[in-house]
DNA sequence: GTCTATATTCTGATAGAC
DNA sequence: GTCTATCAGAATATAGAC
């Protein structure tokens, strides 16, 4: 307090602009279709202040794309690892977790899934360091669940592609069933909300089905 | 049979060796990380003759994007109009061929996603007309059942979603799930051939499951 | 139809003034 | 820290010989 600011200074840093527009047209065009100038431009500044901050295109994405990731998967972290917790009220806060998540940033499954796909190795560390455990811990709630005769026995693969199927798929492929199902925005909204509660129910009924 | 050939002329096309090299290395890479160049070389030609045969990349492009699409979901159309076929057979239908057809195409998903996100009114029309035959006609075919008490009443968005989910999405998250779930391609293989037989149970079950 | 060589455009990055 | 002007390289597209 002995020094007099000059400001009360509640204006985002140019830093910080430049990461905010690059996040929002890496995460809707990605790497290659984004431009440089199209970020300085979004950015309110000039082109040579992003090379001044970032060193380059390539430095600025990874910096966004390893935050996007960790966005991305701690969405659900939190919920995993209360011991206190049923399976089936987990299952219920990691969908609504995630669909709330994914209200907020949509666009981010695609982003991730086709930065995976183009560099496999970059983010495949990342994956195992920080979902791994979560995976661990709820493959064996299941299992135990399974042993106590509540559900029938779990194989990891297609539960998990059921989670994610189920809860993240509708935000990759909204525009195809809004198209499909002629759906608007507000009720494509108002979907997601309702799947809040559905997909842990259908989730539940996939586990209890038995496999004729 | 007056006229003598000079030969059986089995090899392709020029213009077929660079639509089969553009198909690969855009559905993998997407348009802006394909370079023209790498098209040439892969389908073993000079890089003139790609303008010469298509007018720029662009075009070429679209071309080979209307292909895909209508592979898309013309991969499914076959088995919808029969009429005589009940649903849960033709659920059981469409989800083999689907995942028959991916098992061939695994790129495809993210590319029309990605395509269609970049593109949107471009694809609509083609969705609409192509699409939407087959969505009434199922969907009237579910209403029915529904009112014969078979299933409970469906939700248009959330059956496509379910369906289009648990069916499309491993093939779109393959990278992630094999890596969380430690699975090997060839076991990735296996787990999508149970799953034609288990999705079509799945969805049944979560179509009977009264929604408390 | 196919190639080589070249023109043209685009884009990431930097130099240098302020 | 921020800008203008510019460079260097890459990538698409074309001209023209064969």
């Amino acid at each position: 307090m002995s020094k007099a600011k000059k400001t009360v200074e509640k204006e985002t840093s140019t830093e910080e602009k430049i990461k905010a527009a690059a996040k929002k047209l890496f995460t809707q065009n990605g790497f290659d279709a984004t431009r440089t100038r199209d970020i300085a431009e979004e950015a309110g500044i000039n082109l040579a202040l992003l090379n001044y901050y970032f060193r380059s295109k390539q430095k600025l994405y990874d910096i966004i794309m390893m935050e996007n990731f960790r966005q991305f998967i701690q969405g659900i972290s939190v919920n995993v690892f209360d011991e206190k917790t049923s399976i089936e009220e987990k299952l219920e806060k990691i969908v609504i977790a995630y669909i709330d998540f994914l209200t907020m940033n949509p666009n981010l499954p695609l982003f991730v899934l086709n930065e995976i796909r183009g560099n496999p190795s970059k983010i495949s560390a990342e994956i195992h360091e920080e979902v791994s455990p979560m995976r661990s811990h709820l493959l064996q709630q299941l299992q135990e669940a399974a042993k106590a005769g509540k559900i029938a026995p779990v194989d990891p693969f297609h539960f998990i592609s059921n989670l994610i199927g189920l809860t993240i798929f509708p935000f990759i492929g909204k525009p195809i069933l809004q198209r499909v199902t002629q759906v608007t925005d507000e009720q494509f909204q108002a979907r997601m909300q309702e799947r809040k509660k559905l997909v842990p129910i259908w989730l539940k009924a996939i586990l209890t089905t038995p496999l004729t």
